[in-house]
DNA sequence: GCCGTTTTCGGCCCGACTGTTTTCAGTCG
């Protein structure tokens, strides 16, 4: 039996709930399936090897049931209650629940009464009017789902975009909006404020002195394209990059229950409600209503929402139900990590590999960050990238940087390399070369599609490595575009701790690798975390931004991260200095 | 199907919108 991942797991628990979903299942047994796919999806650890040990129960929205499950998929490639199902619903039942305005409910209707198990089906029962005499289906049903087809929802993901391109519009729409005389308060809500991975949509929050003339300033600005509606709630905009926008205009003494509401996730807040109905509240974008007095508290700052449910503020990026609530009541939130904690960039590369500028341009732009130090890590020499360091590259490429080092004042230059970890998990330079350089990354760019086993070990050699300073992105994984190669990410943690070996997270925004699951996980494990930029010249050294994001979104301190440390005290944390 | 400061049963977040309805179910965020 092929091992299991955790994102095959995921699929079989969501595909589960959507045949009980069309079966008629009441909503909270679908939502236990939902909830489950959600925990396993975002589980550091192999959820198949935790319920061969029988600990999957473990994980919260994990019972007995589901591990029986899940230990069915490993033994027999599938869950009998899914087989069953699956001849009652074909698959092209659930395309058509992905319809807008189209759910289980209607989906069940049309096939029961109709027949209809297509998309191809559907159109063709919506242009002989077959609609018209089932309940609940009027003109305006036949006209919007034909709308539908014709844009092919249904049959394809909604395009998602990596923050850094969400945030090229997010950031300038703002401050325009900030800077319109109708405006007040305006700030950015949703999955793109918690500084996720990649958004659907953007979401900003206003007051306003005159709110339709700033739902109509939203319109006017020359990054949107089309304007869908403008009012004195809000607007909704489409940008010329193809980015949805909603902007909700709130009264003034409301403004922290719709920015709380809308910054999310949806899972931190139905907890939070959870937690609030406890105490005979009900907390909503509007308010929070006392069961008590049946009075509404307006909350003008979010500060107000945590601080009358007894809780400390919780930061953005915590919000994803991931225990923030319990340790917000506590008083237990972790001090995050800030950008301004960085004093030092472990991977970047120059014009000797694939960089488009030199050294002497790198250190500069590092230094006019306020990094005190900077490692120059080009490429390896195999493996096909263009201009690759071969040995004698890179014994030049020492000097080089030594030198620059030596003339250059205010920044610490260390010469090191990204080093390929070849697919038998030997490196690509021999150990006296490795030996000369003062720092030395190990990534995997090169046959993805290894077994997990293989990977692991492959990833574990290079740990072991006693050269090896730092594991650079752990999974290879590009966002939005394609996922990780199979490593058992428990192993190597453990393996980085026991070693010494630190855990890169790179902050390009593309990569943001590790993950923040796999940060936590790395950090509670005590593994030593470094943020780099894996720049490719001097403008890239500000995506540092997105991997203070992945390192927030794990919990993470300053402390937990070694490059917010004085050089002094980073050159001692390296493995070679270790010992 | 999960879960427990309502603990092994009985709940499970909240509100808006839509199209159809004559008081509301389904869908969506």
């Amino acid at each position: 039996m092929a091992w299991l991942t955790n994102t095959q797991i995921a699929a079989a628990f969501d595909e589960l709930g959507d045949l009980y979903e069309l079966d008629g299942a009441i909503i909270h047994r679908v939502v236990a399936y939902r909830n489950a796919a959600k925990a396993v999806r975002e589980a550091p650890v192999s959820v198949a090897s935790l319920a061969e040990a029988g600990r999957a129960t473990e994980l919260s929205g994990i019972g007995r049931t589901f591990e029986e499950k899940i230990v069915a998929l490993i033994r027999t490639g599938d869950i009998p209650a899914a087989r069953k199902l699956r001849d009652r619903f074909p698959p092209g039942l659930i395309a058509i629940t992905r319809l807008p305005g189209l759910g289980p409910k209607r989906a069940r209707q049309l096939y029961d009464d109709l027949g209809v198990d297509s998309l191809e089906a559907l159109r063709a029962a919506v242009e002989h009017q077959r609609l018209r005499p089932l309940r609940g289906f009027g003109p305006k049903a036949e006209a919007n789902i034909l709308a539908a087809l014709e844009t092919g929802a249904g049959e394809r993901a909604p395009t998602r975009f990596p923050l850094d391109r969400a945030l090229a519009v997010a950031e300038p729409l703002v401050h325009a909006l900030r800077d319109h005389p109708a405006a007040d308060r305006v700030e950015l809500a949703g999955s793109a404020r918690r500084m996720v991975d990649s958004v659907k949509d953007l979401d900003v929050i206003a007051t306003a002195n005159e709110p339709v003339a700033l739902a109509r300033a939203l319109g006017a600005l020359d990054l949107v394209e089309s304007t869908q509606s403008a009012g004195e709630a809000g607007a909704r905009v489409m940008t010329h990059g193809g980015l949805r926008v909603d902007l909700r205009i709130a009264a003034p003494d409301q403004f922290g229950n719709l920015l709380q509401h809308f910054t999310g996730s949806k899972q931190h807040n139905e907890a939070l409600r959870r937690a609030a109905v406890r105490a005979g509240l009900h907390v909503s974008e509007y308010g929070i209503l006392h069961d008590a007095t049946s009075h509404t508290d307006r909350c003008a700052t979010e500060e107000e929402v945590y601080d009358r449910l007894g809780m400390a503020y919780i930061e953005p990026e915590l919000r994803e139900n991931r225990g923030e609530l319990e340790a917000a009541a506590a008083g237990r939130l972790p001090r995050l990590i800030r950008e301004s904690d960085l004093r030092g960039d472990l991977h970047s590369h120059t014009v000797a590999s694939d960089g488009r500028n030199t050294i002497e341009q790198m250190a500069v732009a590092a230094r006019e960050r306020g990094y005190q130090y900077l490692a120059i890590t080009d490429h390896s020499a195999t493996m096909g990238f263009a201009n690759d360091v071969s040995p004698k590259q890179l014994e030049r490429q020492i000097e080089r940087v030594r030198e620059v080092n030596r003339t250059m004042e205010g920044i610490e230059l260390l010469a090191g390399t990204e080093v390929n970890v070849l697919p038998d998990g030997r490196l690509d330079y021999d150990d006296a070369l490795l030996a000369q350089l003062d720092w030395v990354i190990a990534s995997v760019h090169s046959s993805f599609r290894m077994s997990q086993g293989a990977m692991t070990e492959r990833i574990l050699s290079a740990i072991e490595h006693s050269q090896v300073d730092a594991i650079g992105h752990l999974t290879g994984r590009m966002i939005e575009r394609r996922p990780g190669y199979s490593v058992d990410v428990e192993r190597v943690i453990e393996a980085a701790v026991r070693t010494g070996t630190m855990l890169e997270i790179n902050a390009n925004p593309n990569r943001r690798d590790m993950s923040d699951p796999h940060a936590r996980a790395a950090a509670e494990a005590g593994a030593m975390i470094v943020i780099n930029s894996d720049a490719h010249g001097i403008e890239s050294f500000r995506v540092a931004r997105y991997g203070i994001a992945t390192a927030r979104r794990a919990w993470l301190t300053a402390d937990d991260v070694a490059n917010t440390r004085r050089w002094e005290d980073f050159a001692r944390l390296r493995k070679r200095a270790r010992g």
